[in-house]
DNA sequence: TATTGTGAAAGGGTTCACAGCG
DNA sequence: CGCTGTGAACCCTTTCACAATA
């Protein structure tokens, strides 16, 4: 146990485990197999097991895991359950729509500051915040303690956006606009590219013979 | 060549190398090589030759791949350069996000209904669109000739209209809301879940010395 | 007895290295 | 000679199978 790699599949499904263990625990069991987890995440229970024994051993043979234990263990494994502050460079539609996605709030996720570039946006109000000058990203970043930036600014100003966030101190970045950055070993970068996510769906419908395996 | 299967890795890289070609014929350059195409993504050459191999032999040896020729079939192959219709189901933010993104426009995806189960947003105008009662969908999607459906609804109704949109003959689906659906054998679904996003940067920014493999 | 935790085996994607060819 | 196309080697992830144990 403990090595120093996980892959991104195997994050995926502990995020998963987590939102079941919520659901078991809401109806008030006390203990899941990793069989129940598997089926509930079309998954196979070695592969849960395996997933786990990345961090430790949870369960107890013969009975398996503690719900309400694994679900709080998780939640610390993934860093979930602390508040996390981040900012949004980008005031535009997906921003608003990110901003006022309280899913986000509810896992601990608070955007709070919303940056851009065009001066007609700049100094709105969005809800409790008023849209800043991305010249100002260094010292809210500090002074917020921010330390989760997403990038959804057309695709042109991406890669400046996240090499500036990059050079205030920011370690972890999502990106939402359709261009490949390019950033120094060091910084988490995942992507939501949804041009990229259609076009595997017309693949698939074009090609009705192929398998498009994960 | 022509297998019957291709990873979704694989498949990603070919929509990235879809738009390289693009940057590059726009740049007027008629020829590429491997190495060039890896350089610009990040990968390496060798993964470049390969993943085109899945579908044919397009290259010249000692000379690379003829750029307009490479892009077209490229964008063939995925299914890209005709018009899809697409529905939208749920009428909030995001849903409205999508709806006014012009990228997928752009790609020759076009949202052409969108539906929502809340009488206060039913008959809404969308710009050209009037937003839809979701009992609607089957007479809508069978009229527009629709075969791609997004689902931005909350997560409690995500699995009722996914298994709604498979009943009226959608088979490929992009799901945005927070839930792992189950649909029948032979419907492409793909999942953007911001929330598991986040996840695996916070996870990232908690564990400083671990790596999160792709 | 039921179920975990884990080495070993299998599977599949990536990288290597070179033959083939323009 | 330069670069593609591809079999073979490598590596990582998943699955199998079973010893360990509550």
């Amino acid at each position: 146990m403990t090595p120093r790699r996980i892959s991104d599949s195997a994050l995926r499904r502990l995020s998963h485990y987590l939102r079941f263990l919520e659901e078991f625990e809401a109806q008030g069991r006390d203990t899941v197999s990793s069989e129940e987890l598997a089926d509930r995440g079309g998954t196979t229970s070695a592969q849960v097991r395996k997933d786990l024994s990345h961090f430790g051993s949870f369960g107890k043979r013969g009975l398996g895991y503690p719900v309400p234990d694994l679900r709080a263990r998780l939640a610390r494994i993934l860093g979930v359950g602390r508040r996390w502050g981040v900012a949004l460079v980008g005031a535009g539609k997906l921003g608003a729509a990110l901003y006022a996605y309280d899913g986000f709030r509810r896992r601990g996720f608070h955007v709070v500051a919303v940056f851009d570039d065009d001066p007609r946006k700049i100094g709105r109000r969005w809800g409790q915040l008023e849209v800043e000058d991305v010249a100002r990203l260094g010292a809210t970043v500090h002074e917020k303690g921010i330390e989760i930036g997403i990038v959804v600014t057309p695709a042109d100003a991406a890669q400046e956006v996240a090499q500036a966030m990059v050079a205030v101190g920011i370690t972890a970045i999502l990106n939402f606009a359709p261009r490949k950055l390019v950033l120094p070993e060091g910084v988490t970068l995942r992507d939501v590219n949804l041009e990229i996510e259609l076009e595997a769906l017309c693949f698939a419908l074009t090609h009705e013979g192929w398998e498009v395996g994960r």
